[in-house]
DNA sequence: ATGAAAGCGCTAACAC
DNA sequence: GTGTTAGCGCTTTCAT
């Protein structure tokens, strides 16, 4: 006989349930299952069995409300579905199951609002720390989480008004790199489509970018430096502008995956091909990168290992001060995306 | 006497503290906030104002503890990086937030031993529900979890013993058209590499598979047939013999982007091109499916579409009768991995 | 309209 | 060793 499916709602047991099936006190139970006090043998036994029999386990709600710690952490980041996010949840995750946390994961959307709801919510779920890719907006709810108590690690973007940990790859040892490394090419008129300026991030890649053309006694057209969304389409249309922009550029630095990508896109659909039209560096090692033809040389963030760096510091009993950020070190991936470039005779470009 | 300033003590203000402020009972407090009961607007503005001013923040511990129900789900999912479950990811966190919901997030790895810690955790959280990509073990504790009223959704796999509600796509339908695309252009041996057997969405897509051969007339080359676990290189490894094998396959058909991804190396590494020396359809519209050159023909899954119906389904005050799974329709999106392919010789058809 | 009080399930301090 | 008990923060009668 199958048992019906409807279940309106059977009730969890119980502690005080597991008490009086083994014939004893709740105090003698919780001390079973915890570990700490002496408890005889015996009575272990016969606990253990009614645990067993009952499929008993214990309530994080009522066990957190005593202790005012739940092992539950937020994690805040713009997209989930982006592969560098991804790869960082899994470490996150990965670092949580080892150190006995839960995650509770929130996609902001880069949206002050979503993150400040979300932010909301994970402190109302008293969370013992959250893990966040911050807007930069809603400085005064972090401050209060943190004043709570609630350990904080922010990664990727630095948020001025107060100190938190914070994580982020060498962004502009990265983007110097990349840089560096088309100049030395030959390139001199780069185009470089970026993300908005308010994030650290950007801000950064952005400053590595036009070092290395300092450095390198190069002069950054600014008519080339292009800010956008992080969305698909206005990507698209940003790379589209660059690349058809003037002085036409002879390669594309893209300061991220979901903007490499339309960059990628964009040269194809105008045409022209990589590297031999124009060549392309991006930041993000995705997993396509390796895939496309040419395979494109990229910024690699350690994502994962950030994750686990992430989990790591937002668990520890006692959070390091801030001051300066942790920074992960990148890695240049130089694959086949980009070719020397020499400036063709004094003939104007195509007219 | 009231201690502030060291930063990691700080205590959240509760509903006695706002009560105490505001000079009115606790009970009154819970009134303002929840919006349920008469309460006076002078009394009201004043509980608003303390609330404010405290920057009170009701706990969702004592709250769930007393009225046994937490607003928060489960979501286990193999493998957060991967794009599949991304998506499916975000169209659950997306759905959940419009819901009201919260999402703990857990990647099994498809490891049964971590599926039933995880399904361990998320029962001791006291979650309203769990979607689950389940391994097919652990029926006893998801049995359980059934029992106690915790809300269940199964996505792409149907686990034998009881009855849950199940969403997937149509993994026969998809299956098969890719094969009668491949079958249509003249391919005559197929390799067929996909995932382990134990999976229902991998017993369906062999099915599909066979159906096609079938409904053609055409015969499934047995030595064709891999199945493999989805890490990269087993896959690879897999992939790679799939190629070599005898009879020498003239198309491939990997069953998820996972196995997509290694059939695609393999065959470069071995100094082959697609489509000119082997066609490729995979499942999963994953981004580089469009990127590759050639891009690939797939049988994409509305990934993220499933994610908002698996967060509606357990979110359901009364989850429909599980019966028959709901399906999803798959779209079968032609791209450029494959040619026609004629037998070079007089080799014996099947009429 | 509002205060008082009883728990929800757990831990820890305190008795014995 | 083990039972008893006082909360942790909240919602919800039940009085008033």
């Amino acid at each position: 006989m199958v048992e019906t499916g409807r279940t309106g709602g059977g009730r969890a047991s119980t502690m005080k349930d597991v008490a009086e099936a083994a014939g004893v006190g709740v105090g003698t139970v919780s001390r079973v299952l915890s570990g700490k006090g002496q408890v005889s043998t015996a009575t272990r036994e016969r606990v253990l069995a009614a645990v067993r029999a009952m499929d008993f386990r214990p309530s994080a709600l009522g066990r957190g409300l005593k202790l005012q710690r739940t092992n539950n952490i937020g994690l805040i980041v713009a997209d989930i579905a982006n592969n560098f996010y991804g790869e960082f949840a899994e470490g996150v995750l990965s670092a949580a199951k080892a150190l006995g946390k839960h995650v509770i994961v929130c996609a902001s959307g880069e949206d002050p609002a979503t993150e400040r709801e979300y932010a909301e919510v994970l402190l109302q779920q008293r969370v013992d720390g959250v893990i966040a890719f911050p807007t930069g907006h809603n400085t005064d709810v972090w401050q209060g989480a943190r004043r709570l108590g609630v350990n904080m690690v922010f990664v990727d973007r630095i948020v001025e008004s107060f100190d938190v940990p914070t994580l982020m790859v060498d962004n502009i040892g990265g983007s110097r790199a990349a840089t560096e490394y088309l100049l030395a090419l030959g390139h001199r008129r780069i185009g470089y489509l970026g993300g908005p300026q308010a994030l650290t991030s950007g801000q950064q890649r952005e400053e590595g970018f036009r070092a290395a053309h300092h450095d390198a006694g190069a002069q950054v057209h600014e008519s080339l430096v292009v800010r956008t969304r992080f969305t698909r389409d206005t990507a698209y249309a940003s790379a589209l502008r660059l690349i058809h922009g003037r002085p036409a550029p002879t390669a594309l630095f893209a300061t991220n995956n979901v903007l490499g990508e339309a960059a990628l896109a964009a040269v194809r659909d105008s045409g022209m091909t990589v590297p031999d039209d124009i060549s392309l560096v991006m930041f993000d090692d995705v997993p396509w990168a390796g895939l496309v033809t040419p395979p494109v040389t990229v910024v690699a963030q350690p994502a994962r290992r950030m994750g686990v760096e992430a989990a790591r510091l937002v668990s520890a009993p006692d959070q390091p001060a801030p001051g300066r950020p942790r920074v992960l070190p990148y890695e240049f991936v130089i694959r086949r995306s980009c070719r020397p470039w020499h400036e063709p005779d004094p003939l104007p470009g195509e007219g």
